[in-house]
DNA sequence: TATGAATGAGGGTTCATTCAT
DNA sequence: TATGAATGAACCCTCATTCAT
């Protein structure tokens, strides 16, 4: 393993760096993809802006890549992954962190999330719909997963007797749309208020559990 | 009215019913574009489809509308223009009925607009977006709009000492965002939750105004 | 019904007039592309060729055809049904002319056709292979018409005890062999064999008859 | 030949070795080509085929062959080639074997060359064609090689008095056209005629020398 | 006004061939 | 010699829009 193998060694160490580097040209024109389909959506992005983003050939894009849909989706559904990442289970263990607390976190880890990819949640939000049944099923699927989170975290704290007997289904629907909202201004806004996500993921919680009323 | 009514007098009689026919010649295509639309999404609504349904001629169809695009931003704008109505500025005299109530009346205005044109409005939800900058901008224009009224809603509670001193940028994105989020539901459902209307509106304006916790 | 009918009989004049020059159009793009197809061959033509030599728009063609393997099989279908059209079933009713002017007449009328269409014939010999089932079941559909005819006529001779004992089967295809080797030169030869088809009807017929061999 | 051989003397064995290796993998290929271009014809084989067959790379390919088109000629050179060696000129010595016993060898070994070659004789017959001058030129030559041959073989019949004063042109064309239609129906047929070749070289000399008719 | 035939600018994708390693 | 990533010219087809009748 070390530099002496010269012999036998070179053919893996060949064939490691080919693939290196065909991980990388794969991954540069993801980017360049993310870059085109961000700045114009999906429909009005065709492959040349693609390949010409990414400075390569015509064919080559589709040696790396199935179709234009299909790294479209790879895009989504990295994004979407790095989203569900976010999200992590309350633990209600004794020596854990306050629930509130750790609502805060996951909040915030997401639009975290969303304000770093930027261009590409953008998308999400706005265009990633009517592309095609694959897209509109990974996207549903992963909405209906935030949406069972929000839900369950609801219950446990009904069961907790934290929170109100709200009907669960429309209050975690409408924990969502708060969230959406707030991923959607972050991401529109020219960054603005992407600046603090902090302060945002606070109200949003604050608003979430207290509403607008003067108690 | 009579068969006499040929004589140059007659010329607005003539003009007036062929401007009537005009008329109802382009709502029938309104009418017509409106379903299809509904039914398979904007991408893949071709103008054939709403000739064919409107059971008119490809050049007829250009002599009423300007664009494919044209047509779509109408059905927007009258769908914008119908939940606008549905919004009317809080009351505040001394006559008026209680102000909770009259939130009420505009959520359920609102949400019903929704379900009475499920169809149009579930484009406007998932696909009226990345179809050019016009449709961008009304669309951008639209929901500002309802921003500004719930802001203003807001800060009229704060006032009257009704209110919490939330932000109220963010509470009225998170206040549009339940909304949204809702109309999205009501929607997509296959209209299971659409048959109480009622119900729904109470939720997201009890959820608003109290959220999650109890007190 | 006569010329007077100047209202409503305008209607249908002009569907006809109408109808009648997309039959033209129709036939001229046929046209084109069976001189285009003739020179070049089905994969060496290009449906821009063949608009070209039309005259007419990308799009039209495709008003016309479904595309281009479409039209290639409505030209082959137009020739087989030609060429059936020159085969008639011999008749041994008492006062028939001799069967073997019967047969000479068939021949005859086959390479006739086969001249007439030389441009397509060519290709029907030499290129409408391989292109795909639909087009390799029709021509197979067409030789074994073909077969079959040549195979009766056999059966028939030698029910009559005129025609020798032989297997119908090998020998149909001996005499299938034969014409279709003499359509390839009449089409090949740049036509200077195609001068005198009645010599080369009877050649073949005297051929299959009584064979090379002095007797 | 041991490992002694490293002096410049040693040249001459490695070189030969090199060749012998390289003429080895040049058939591979051709192998490889051969039953790729036998299964799906030639416009249906892909070079991605043709090498993924091979167990070589696309480059690979390359260095033994000049193009797709080129690989493609060569195989068909060498059926044309091994057709070419089944005929032989008719003996007509004093000691030589009877003219028809000659003549039977001769088509049967044509028809037993087809069948051993089925799948390269499938597309000599049905999809060579069209495929570029330099191909049909080949083709061509075949064909008039054969045809030379069996115009030769009657004209020697008719100097002899064995054979009728026939038009040796046509009536060559029509001896070419019976054998290829039989190489064709051994080849197409799943190979059921493909079992008993003598049978059917003996049907089509019978054909070809006595005709139908009963004498 | 109404018609529908005609237009043609792209769109995504394929695949034989080249070339740096 | 061997590799396989890269190339890019073509190709077929779609569809919003125009225009002669």
């Amino acid at each position: 393993m070390g530099s002496a193998a010269m012999s036998p060694g070179a053919a893996d160490g060949r064939t490691e760096r080919a693939s290196r580097k065909r991980e990388n040209r794969r991954r540069a024109i993801l980017q360049a993809a993310r870059r085109t389909f961000a700045q114009s959506g999906f429909h009005r992005t065709h492959v040349s802006d693609i390949i010409e983003a990414a400075g390569i050939a015509r064919g080559t894009f589709y040696l790396y890549f199935e179709s234009k849909n299909a790294i479209f989706l790879e895009l989504l559904d990295e994004l979407m992954a790095e989203l569900k990442q976010s999200i992590v289970g309350v633990d209600t263990d004794e020596g854990a962190p306050p629930v509130h607390e750790q609502l805060v976190g996951t909040v915030r880890r997401i639009l975290g999330t969303v304000v770093e990819n930027q261009a590409l949640t953008r998308i999400l939000v706005r265009e990633a719909v009517g592309l095609g049944e694959d897209v509109d099923a990974r996207l549903k699927a992963f909405y209906d997963n935030l949406l069972d989170y929000i839900r369950e975290a609801l219950e446990n704290g009904q069961r907790m007797g934290i929170l109100r007997a709200l009907d669960t289904e429309l209050a975690s629907l409408c924990v969502l749309g708060t969230i959406k909202q707030l991923m959607e201004q972050l991401v529109m806004d020219d960054g603005e208020l992407g600046r603090d996500v902090d302060r945002v993921a606070l109200a949003v919680l604050d608003f979430n559990l207290f509403g607008l009323m003067k108690r």
